[in-house]
DNA sequence: CAGGTTTCGTATCGATCACTATGGATAATT
DNA sequence: AATTATCCATAGTGATCGATACGAAACCTG
């Protein structure tokens, strides 16, 4: 998974996974059948070991602007932990990619997509309770927060520390029209 | 240059060059040396032919935050111009790489510093002439403002619309902070 | 302890990578 | 017009890619 998450899914040979995991090549195949397919299994971990933070902070009982709140620092958090690869998976995994493996780069846009869905869901939310105010577009909104993250991705990609993510995750949250009052509290 | 763009520069094959320029192997060592010396002048015409729009927002005679606005729509358009690649070619070529390419993924994060920098230097002459705040932190705001560009290549990629990167620009605007009064004027 | 089976690592597969040597066609010179 | 020189595309170089055939070693059974 950290060899995918540095070196990309193509720019990762069985020769580095190879030897990282200590095993033989029909080991290796025995154990996940082709590469894709062992690729598709570290997506999947970094899914479950990794990124845990944005549902979390999605799915926590605050409010809108917190939980974007919370989903912009836990991704601060994730794309500089000290011994990990910086950035996403799945932004890092096939940004660009062979037309050979475009069915790879087309399951991490997916990806990236649900993200932004998730975001959208959780505005969606948001302005049904009364969170955000009347003329907020939740798609846009989402489509700015998943961007920010992607481009928080890059920049950890480009040795941003977790300081430093941090202070751009508030600058994002700047752009989050002000809480509203509540009409019925 | 549409090809590394497209696909990154190790996914890019010398028969996919060869192909898309009509040229034999030997015609294109002779024109360029080699694999990555073609690469950087790529490099050298996507800055030149592609992204002006940054330089022209960076010193246009307008206030910061209006040389900001200029630069982020300019960079939506420039990002999803039909019949080009999604994105920017500083970050889709090489995000990750193999270690054998790190040069290239090195050269093509110093284009993505540079261009903060640059954002950098012209938030500090905005400061300077009072155009922001005294507690403003140039460094901190021009690497949002670069990740947020980031964020709109990738978004791009993904098949964002030159309306919806226009809009995503519009929002991260709005995390700078509102024009301040010359205490002159 | 012998025989049969299964497991597993080495050595290699064909394909493709970036890259180049060489033979043939063309052009220039005597 | 004959000969030499120059260019240039084809064909192939070693290396590496993902993936596997095969022989040796180990193990369980009788």
């Amino acid at each position: 998974m950290h060899l995918f998450w540095e070196h990309g899914y193509e720019a990762t040979s069985l020769a580095m996974l190879r030897e990282a995991m200590g095993l033989t090549p029909p080991q290796i195949y025995n154990a996940f059948t082709d590469k894709e397919t062992l690729f598709r299994r570290a997506l999947t971990r970094y899914h479950e070991t990794e990124i845990g933070f944005a549902l979390d902070a999605l799915s926590a009982p605050v409010s809108t602007r917190e939980a974007i709140r919370l989903l912009l620092l836990g991704a601060a958090e994730a794309y500089s932990r000290p011994g990990k690869p910086g950035g996403c998976l799945f932004v890092s995994g096939a940004l660009a990619a062979s037309p050979q493996a475009q069915a790879i780069a087309d399951e991490l846009k997916s990806y990236r997509k649900a993200s932004e869905a998730a975001i959208a869901e959780r505005l969606a939310k948001g302005r049904a309770v009364g969170d955000l105010p009347e003329g907020f577009s939740v798609e846009s909104f989402a489509k700015y927060i998943a961007g920010v993250m992607n481009g928080m991705s890059i920049q950890a990609r480009d040795g941003a520390s977790v300081e430093e993510l941090r202070i751009m995750a508030q600058t994002a949250l700047a752009a989050l029209p002000p809480e509203e009052q509540k009409r019925g509290a």
